[in-house]
RNA sequence: GCCCGCUUGGCGGAACUGGUAGACGCAACGGACUUAAAAUCCGUUUUCCGUAAGGAAGUGGGGGUUCGAGUCCCUCAGCGGGCACCA
């Protein structure tokens, strides 16, 4: 209620900003001088700032309007130091979310897909963002796929894309695939259904050919946050170690086992084998224990959150397998829920001494704990944990005495001397497997022949297109359903054959389209000299959870690119800037059911109430904001309210772009009341400006000094902070510098006179237009032309700061005691030692706290502080 | 479970490579203007003791290094992100 008549307020006083008439002036200004286009090759030094595109759900959230707003203000700030700026727009169009409105609204997901995309650009649009729209791009688009579909086929001839057997979480109502995030509790999200582990055949790429490289190349990302570069480091999970092959007794064949510790194979307690693994299999055809053993892991999902968490369970089989070094010393082999097939060997040895997963595993079964590496060389017992650090070898033969890492060497040259096993480099980074039993995405261009088997889609004959008439009334793929489209003749032989009615993860598009936007029109995926000149993409923004899959993707794909001479570079990205998540308080009715913040209103005293029928609100959690928890604030009707530039300034205003940020409404009320003061400042200046093409008075003293001083301080601030992405403390610099401004017009102008203040008034002024410029584009557009300028702001130039205003001549130094502040005292820049050493101590603060004391030792450090130690 | 982060006033945050903790903003409180309200303007605001001058404590808890620690090290706790078919 109260924001009707605020919003009454704001329409129809005369002495406020009218940015709807402002934004809307500009944003057609900007569309008509094509002020954003850029040539697929420029000249000049270039700037590639990307944000990731989103997936066109339909309206934008929050989240997007921080990550585009991050990328604005770069665009524009690089664009204003006179870069040429590529800064694009597309659709990541494929994806699950299409299917289920399907299903869920009987609307085609093409269509669905379509509209989404018209109303999110239209609010993108009113978001002032300084794109090149004319290089929009859709992935679901046969123009934008049939390149991808191209590179298929030459990742299957450059040998990078082949075909093998994985597992997937399988429907049995539904008849389909489940995501990982589709099952719920091990049941499908739908049907309720307990979800199978079902093999299939599948293609998929071999980014681990690639392991090395991208894990040496992190290195030179130096623009990339440390911790991103760590996950990836981690996710590649590059490990030295061992196969072992153990000899099972009754058997011909051996147990393969993958280690990294093959020093503490002289307190190995058992082996364990993944459920999956073919020994398993074939020891359940004549077991039907271990096979309901099986069929239990196997209910199990396949994400490794699910495995790692359950509890860990094994079934002895029985077999017994030979220990490699000790005469007549076998060891149980199990099947254990916790080891992976997809990991080096699908087998295990288990050492519970030295490997906690392992100890819990032998406490559970009562297998035996043999300490055999020491951490202080003496003989221990192990109670509840396991000494995984390093150590001295004990009770392990001719390891005995040695330190872990030589012994690790030792018993690597035994097993490979024997026969018996290999050093390897092992990574825990797996084969990207790239088809999705899915309609809504790219169809893979390959065709199943009986005769011929799998044939490759001849490229005339791309793109392979998606049908679009297509029904989701039956469970499964509708591509399997569709009457006619997988027909087709075997290329190669002529006769009846179907299409693979498998498409592309959607992480496919997503790996390259950062190419394609430097020449979206181009007849091949990318015209090697837009791609030359623009990439790599010099900053790269978007959210930490793409930290490792996306980003590690694009990297392999590139490479992947390279090797196929499609030409490009080989690190897509220079600069990558993650940012947070925006987060809401969460609401919650008398009932408990969960409440959108404008259902809910602050009573004075501050409780909490429904807005609907006064019943009292609990206010839980600040939170990611949600659908699901409906801590959700639509950015449409911020911008209706208040504006593109609130919205984009309190984006920019409270948190670094890294962290989470709290949307408050106090906030956006904060930052509009702002830019109405800026506004009214400008348009009525409290003295006379000094004319645009004024003279510098040359001479400046007092406050006008001051304020010139504050202004170059502000100009050098500001830009260092926004080449630092420190965009918060920018704003807060600006703040100062108008609030300084703002108090000249009130009164303190001693030893200034008239003119010199109007020039210095008209300086400050310009110089916050313009260094706003890049955050709210369009007030500051509008400050420019209400202090008589005739040119759009877009171009820059950015204002530079004059050296000789930025240092001051006396410094505040602080005055401690033994670490404790006492005094400040002013000195004059770059004071001697001694000076400022005798200044301190002559201070009466310091001799009062001193008393009779001696004094120790005087520490200083030059302009900042002074530490008498006594 | 594994990997990666984060934790500073009532709140969001600032503090460059170890050097005056709390910039800037929000909220709150007091005041001006107004018949009144809104808007705007001025002021106060880390906590505790004190009329004041001033003093003490203080950056999630505990310990350490240092003349000096929000910042570095160890440890514990809480919260969040990722975990390969969400994007």
């Amino acid at each position: 209620m109260a924001r009707a008549v605020h919003k009454m307020t704001r329409d129809n006083s005369k002495e406020r900003y009218n940015f709807r008439e402002t934004e809307t002036k500009w944003q057609r200004a900007w569309e008509e001088g094509a002020c954003f286009a850029v040539d697929d090759v420029a000249t000049g030094p270039k700037f590639y700032v990307l944000e990731m595109f989103p997936y066109p759900s339909g309206r934008i959230h929050m989240g997007h309007v921080r990550n585009y707003t991050l990328g604005d203000v770069v665009a524009r700030f690089k664009r204003a130091q006179g870069f040429s700026v590529l800064h694009p727009m597309g659709w990541d169009a494929f994806g699950m979310p299409a299917e289920n409105a399907a299903i869920e609204n009987k609307v085609p997901p093409g269509q669905w897909t379509r509209q989404n995309i018209e109303s999110m650009r239209e609010q993108l649009k009113a978001m002032g963002l300084s794109y090149d729209w004319s290089r929009e791009i859709a992935t679901c688009d046969p123009g934008y796929y049939r390149f991808e579909q191209k590179m298929f086929l030459d990742f299957l001839e450059g040998g990078i894309a082949y075909r093998k057997e994985s597992t997937v979480n399988w429907d049995p109502v539904d008849q389909t695939v489940l995501a990982n995030e589709q099952v719920v509790d091990g049941c499908g999200w739908r049907s309720g259904a307990p979800v199978e582990r079902r093999k299939l055949a599948q293609w998929f790429l071999r980014i681990t050919d690639f392991a090395d490289d991208l894990l040496e190349s992190l290195e030179s990302l130096k623009a990339w946050p440390d911790q991103v570069r760590l996950m990836q480091e981690k996710w590649i999970g590059r490990s030295e170690g061992a196969h072992v092959l153990f000899a099972i007794e009754g058997r011909d064949d051996r147990l393969k086992v993958f280690t990294t510790r093959p020093d503490t194979l002289f307190g190995a307690s058992f082996c364990a084998m993944a459920p999956d693994h073919p020994l398993a299999a074939e020891l359940a055809a004549n077991d039907k224990q271990l096979s309901e053993f099986i069929e239990k892991c196997q209910a199990m999902g396949t994400s490794e959150a699910v495995i790692e968490t359950a509890e860990k369970e094994g079934y002895d089989t029985g077999i017994k397998i030979v220990h490699p070094f000790v005469e007549g010393k076998t060891l149980p082999l199990y099947v254990a829920n916790f080891v992976l097939m997809e990991y080096g060997s699908g087998a295990i040895f288990g050492c519970p001494a030295h490997d906690q997963r392992d100890l819990e595993f032998a406490r559970k079964y009562n297998l035996p704990v043999i300490p055999v590496v020491s951490p202080d060389g003496k003989p221990f017992e192990v109670e509840d944990t396991a000494a995984a650090g390093d150590g001295v070898l004990m009770e392990s033969d001719f390891l005995n005495g040695l330190k872990k890492d030589d012994a690790i060497a030792a018993a690597t040259k035994r097993l490979s001397e024997a026969g018996q096993g290999e050093a390897i480099t092992l990574y825990r980074l797996r084969d990207w497997g790239v088809s999705r039993q899915r309609y809504w995405g790219c169809p893979i261009p390959v065709i199943h022949c009986e005769t011929c088997g799998i044939v490759p889609v001849p490229e005339s004959d791309l793109p392979v297109t998606l049908p679009e008439d297509v029904s989701f009334d039956q469970p499964g793929n509708p591509l399997e359903h569709h009457p006619n489209w997988k027909d087709v003749d075997c290329p190669t032989c002529g006769k009846p054959a179907r299409r693979e009615t498998d498409t592309f993860d959607t992480f496919f598009e997503s790996s390259w389209y950062f190419a394609r936007f430097c020449s979206p029109h181009a007849q091949t995926a990318f015209d090697a000299k837009a791609a030359q000149y623009w990439m790599p993409v010099d900053q790269y923004i978007g959210g930490i959870e793409h930290a490792v899959l996306h980003l590690l993707y694009s990297r392999f794909f590139t490479r992947a690119l390279l090797k196929c001479g499609y030409g490009g570079v080989k690190e897509p990205f220079t600069g990558l800037l993650t940012q947070g998540m925006v987060c809401h308080e969460t609401y919650r009715d008398e009932a408990g059911d969960w409440l959108f913040p404008d259902e809910v209103r602050h009573q004075d005293g501050g409780a909490l109430v429904k807005t609907s029928d006064g019943s009292p609100v609990t206010a839980g959690r600040v939170e990611k904001m949600s659908k699901s928890r409906k801590n959700v604030v639509d950015p449409a009707a911020i911008i209706e309210e208040y504006g593109a530039d609130t919205a984009r300034l309190f984006m920019l205003s409270d948190s670094p772009p890294e962290r989470d940020l709290e949307w408050s409404d106090t906030g956006v009320e904060g930052v509009w009341r702002y830019l109405n003061k800026l506004w009214r400042m400008m348009t009525e200046p409290p003295l006379p400006l000094a004319a645009g093409d004024a003279e510098s008075p040359g001479d400046f003293s007092g406050t006008a000094l001051e304020t010139r001083r504050l202004t170059h301080k502000t100009i050098a601030a500001v830009t260092a902070d926004l080449e630092g992405f420190r965009f918060n403390r920018a704003v807060a610099r600006i703040r100062e510098l108008t609030n300084h401004l703002f108090a000249l017009e009130t009164g303190g102008e001693a030893g200034s006179d008239a003119a010199s203040l109007g020039w210095v008034l008209r300086e400050g002024y310009e110089a916050v237009a313009r260094l706003l410029a890049p955050m709210t584009p369009h007030l500051a557009e509008e400050l420019w032309a209400l202090l008589g300028h005739g040119e759009s702001l877009v171009a820059g130039p950015w204002p530079e700061a004059d050296s000789g205003l930025i240092v001051d001549e006396e410094v505040t130094v602080a005055v401690q005691v033994n670490g404790k502040l006492r005094a400040t005292i002013q000195l004059p820049r770059d004071t001697d030692q001694e000076a400022a050493e005798s200044a301190a101590l002559e201070l009466p603060e310091v001799s009062r706290v001193l008393g009779d004391k001696p004094v120790r030792r005087v520490i200083v450090v030059a302009n900042r502080i002074i530490n008498v130690v006594a």
